[in-house]
DNA sequence: TATTGTTATACTCTATAACTATA
DNA sequence: TATAGTTATAGAGTATAACAATA
C-alpha cells in the first residue's frame, strides 16, 4: 500500500505524535520549579498580550476569575507583575509583567532554547535546513 | 545583522514557540472531557509501553505511586484498563489497556487528526511536502 | 441593573506517611 | 529486610456562590 505524495491524512498522522512528543520535552526543560504551571502560563500570556485585565487573563488561560485572582496575587507577591488602574473604567485593573518577571521568563526561554540547540546540533545541516523552512509553516498552522 | 544559513540558535528560537503553540492547540482538541489529563496521559502511556506495573506507570508519568493507585482505580472502574497478576512476582500487577480503552484513545486521536487535517488542507501542496520531510526530523529530535 | 474583581467555601488531584503482602 | 501496592491524611489548585465597588 503506497502513500500518495500529498496525503493530508498521512501527514497529520505523522506530524501529530512527533509535535506532541517534542513539545512535551521542550516544556519539561525548566530551570526554576518555584512557579506552578498555572503561574508560568499566566505570566507568558501577560507578557505576550498585556497589559490585560484579570478577567481577560482568566479567559485566555481558561480558568475562572477567582482562580486568576489567586495566581495574580502570588505573581504580584513575587514582584513579577504590576497592577495599574484602568484609565477609564474604575472597576478594572491592568496587569503587566515587571522587569523581574521578564527576567524570569527569559531565563526559562533560554533553558528551553539551549536544550533544543543541543538536539539540533546533532542533525545534519541539510536536516536543519528542512526544519528552518518548516518552522514558519508550523507557526502558520497554529495561526490560521 | 544577517542570519547565517545554518544558524542553530536562530532555528531553535524559531522552532520552539511554533512547536509549543501548535502542540498546545492539538492537545486542546478533545472529544470527551470526562477523563482528566492525568487519566488520559496514563492511558496513553499504558497503551504505548504496556503491560506495565503501577510503579512503572507512576514513574513514567512522574507521579507518586499512591496517586497512580487512584488514577488506575478510576480507569479500571471505566473498564479502560485491566489488571493481571505478574507471572513470577506476586506483589506486582500488570496493567494493560482493554479494547474499550483502545477505542476511547482512538476516538481522541481521530479528533486531533481531523483538526490537524483541516489545517493542513489549507496549505499549499509544496508546503505540505516540506512538513512531510520535517516530520521524521521532529520525531528524531525527540528521540535522540 | 450589569459587570469587574475579590472573598468564602467546597471539591479534586497529588503528595507524604503508615500499613499489608510478597520476595 | 526490602520492595510493590494500597489506605489514611494533608496540602495545592481550581471551581461555584456570595459580596463590594463601579459603569
Amino acid at each position: 500500500m503506497e502513500t500518495a505524495p500529498d496525503d493530508v491524512a498521512e501527514l497529520a498522522a505523522q506530524l501529530r505524535p512527533a509535535l506532541l512528543r517534542l513539545g512535551r520535552m521542550i516544556r519539561n526543560q525548566r530551570v526554576d520549579f518555584s512557579l506552578t504551571l498555572g503561574q508560568l502560563s499566566a505570566l507568558y500570556t501577560i507578557e505576550k498580550s498585556g497589559p490585560l485585565s484579570p478577567r481577560q487573563i482568566a479567559s485566555l488561560e481558561r480558568v475562572q476569575p477567582p482562580s486568576m485572582t489567586k495566581i495574580l496575587a502570588s505573581l504580584e507577591e513575587l514582584d513579577f507583575i504590576r497592577r495599574e488602574p484602568h484609565p477609564t473604567d474604575g472597576r478594572q485593573a491592568l496587569i503587566a509583567v515587571t522587569p523581574k518577571g521578564e527576567e524570569y521568563l527569559q531565563i526559562e526561554r533560554t533553558a528551553r532554547d539551549r536544550w533544543l540547540n543541543r538536539r539540533l546540533a546533532m542533525l545534519e545541516p541539510a536536516e536543519r535546513a528542512i526544519l528552518m523552512s518548516a518552522a514558519p509553516l508550523i507557526d502558520k498552522l497554529a495561526e490560521i
